[in-house]
RNA sequence: GUAGAUGUAGCUCAGUUGGUUAGAGCACUGGAUUGUGGUUCCAGGGGUCGUGGGUUCAAAUCCCAUCUUCUACCCCA
């Protein structure tokens, strides 16, 4: 058993399918991508460490994979530093590169060094695995595909509700059932000033998106131990309580609540705005301003998106927002972003559960021409062509197996018709068609079988 | 990084207070059926019980270590 091959931990391999379904989900999204007019790219899986750290907090440095230097890796070393043991320093000598943790960064660093040649607005879209060293688990894996789409170069918010709108038509597509939770980083910072600490944004932030896991009171809690004092607790329950009315009334409330302060009144108005503009729209699913939404990536500044399946226990399967100065870091500077990204097997997970993949997203082979050898399977070459030329999948059994043999080979992989086109077929020019599912057999000219296939 | 579970045939799992040769269902191979699958019947192959060590006359079973997988926390898709 130990011996057994392995992949390495929070790995899958992928039958076919699996496969199948997959794509299903992958080709639903990119059909709506594409619709909204971006284009795909891919970036290499592992970048310079130096463009993928610092990007994603401590916690993030911490999950990155990071890739030994080949050759002797040590060679840069002292013993004095290897005796000290691991360090940032120690790691950046024996290691320069990594897996890539999300397509955001790539992507930024991708704008950045093909600025001369891209037209801005660009609207691009990946499909592409990421890398995390988590601890998987539910809904957790260390390899796992993400399907950005972001526009970069424009600070208009009519791109954000483009991006609600694609969030919409990909779960109306797939059949899931969401709720779209928008905020505003800008509407944390003026809750964080209006309560008197604009510095401790994330805490305040962190400790506020927990409130359906813990309760108000742990969320309290929680603040305390970050050092924020009970007046400034106090003056964000208000905050804490809108939870549950309707998006005006949040908003009306908002705006008395947040006073004079001029960030968190953009954030309400950007947010007010983004509304306005889907109002001409009737979205399938519901769209909801969720003030405890906080999201953890460090770099948005703007709206935050965040997507929750209805039916289905599983933490956010997409997610994105919007960055100011994404691309600052790597010296392009005033270049707003806003994208999204699906998480393909979370999506995957809950459509599994809901038994939601249609049907046809599991479509393979049509045909299976049973091979009697000779020069019957001479003939059934011929029919093969014949059936591919009309686009119809088919395959020949490769060897003149026993008919058993043959006939399980095509009801283990679902293919639904069968020819036969042995030596009695061959005498009277017809050839038999045998529908799997029914298990009825007509005698047909090659002609006549097509046409029966493609209805 | 923290905590709790888990590992027995290709898969899903039984396996009694430690006691003959470790079982079942499904899957696989062959036959009943030399031109017919999904139903039925018969037969067969397949397991260093995750790995390493220990206790014992005797270990799948008890103890220790280690790895895997799963679940929760942190964080996140």
């Amino acid at each position: 058993m130990a011996q057994k091959p392995s992949i390495p931990k929070g790995t899958r391999d992928f039958s076919p399918q699996q496969m199948a379904k997959r794509n299903y989900i992958f080709d639903t999204i990119k059909e709506v991508y594409e619709l909204f007019g971006f284009h795909q790219i891919e970036t290499p899986a592992m970048e310079n460490l130096s463009t993928l750290m610092g990007k994603y907090g401590d916690e993030g440095d911490k999950l990155l994979f990071k890739i030994l230097n080949s050759g002797d890796y040590l060679k840069k070393t002292t013993e004095a530093e290897l005796a000290e043991g691991v360090s940032p320093q120690l790691t950046n000598k024996i290691s320069e590169k990594g897996l890539r943790y999300d397509l955001t960064v790539p992507f930024a660093r991708y704008v950045v060094q093909h600025r001369n040649e891209l037209q801005f607005p660009f609207k691009r879209y990946q499909i592409q695995p990421v890398w995390r060293a988590d601890r998987p688990q539910k809904g957790r894996y260390r390899e796992f595909f993400q399907c950005d789409a972001d526009i970069i170069g424009s600070n208009s918010l009519i791109n954000e509700m483009e991006i609600v709108l694609m969030i919409d038509n990909v779960f109306k597509k797939l059949n899931i059932d969401v709720v779209i939770k928008i905020n505003n980083r800008k509407i944390l910072a003026g809750i964080a000033e209006t309560i008197g600490y604009p510095d401790k944004l994330i805490d305040i932030t962190v400790a506020m998106d927990k409130i359906d896991k813990i309760g108000t009171e742990a969320v309290y809690q929680e603040l305390r131990s970050k050092n924020i004092n009970e007046d400034a607790i106090s003056l964000l329950e208000p905050f804490m309580n809108l939870q549950g009315n309707s998006n005006t009334t949040k908003l009306n409330c908002l705006r008395e609540l947040i006073g004079d302060s001029e960030i968190g009144n953009k954030g309400i108005l950007e947010v007010e705005e983004i509304f306005s503009f889907l109002n001409e729209y009737n979205l399938s699913n519901e769209l909801e301003l969720d003030l405890t939404l906080a999201r953890g990536l460090s770099y948005y500044t703007g709206a935050i998106f965040e997507v929750v399946a209805t039916e289905a226990k599983m933490g956010s399967i997409c997610g994105g927002g919007r960055y100011d100065d994404l691309t600052g870091i790597f010296g392009l500077r005033d270049v707003s972003g806003v994208g999204i990204s699906f998480g393909a097997d979370r999506i995957y997970d809950v459509l599994e559960e809901l038994e939601r993949f249609p049907k046809s997203s599991i479509k393979g082979t049509q045909v299976l021409i049973i091979n009697f050898g000779g020069k019957e399977e001479k003939e059934a070459i011929k029919i093969l062509h014949k059936l591919r030329n009309e686009n119809i999948a088919s395959e020949l059994f490769p060897e003149s197996a026993k008919m058993k043999k043959q006939m399980n080979y095509a009801n283990a992989n679902e293919i639904p018709f069968v020819i036969l086109a042995g030596s009695q077929e061959l005498e009277s020019g017809l050839l038999t068609l045998k529908n799997m599912e029914s298990g009825e057999q007509k005698a047909l000219k090659i002609e006549d079988i097509i046409t029966e296939i493609l209805n």
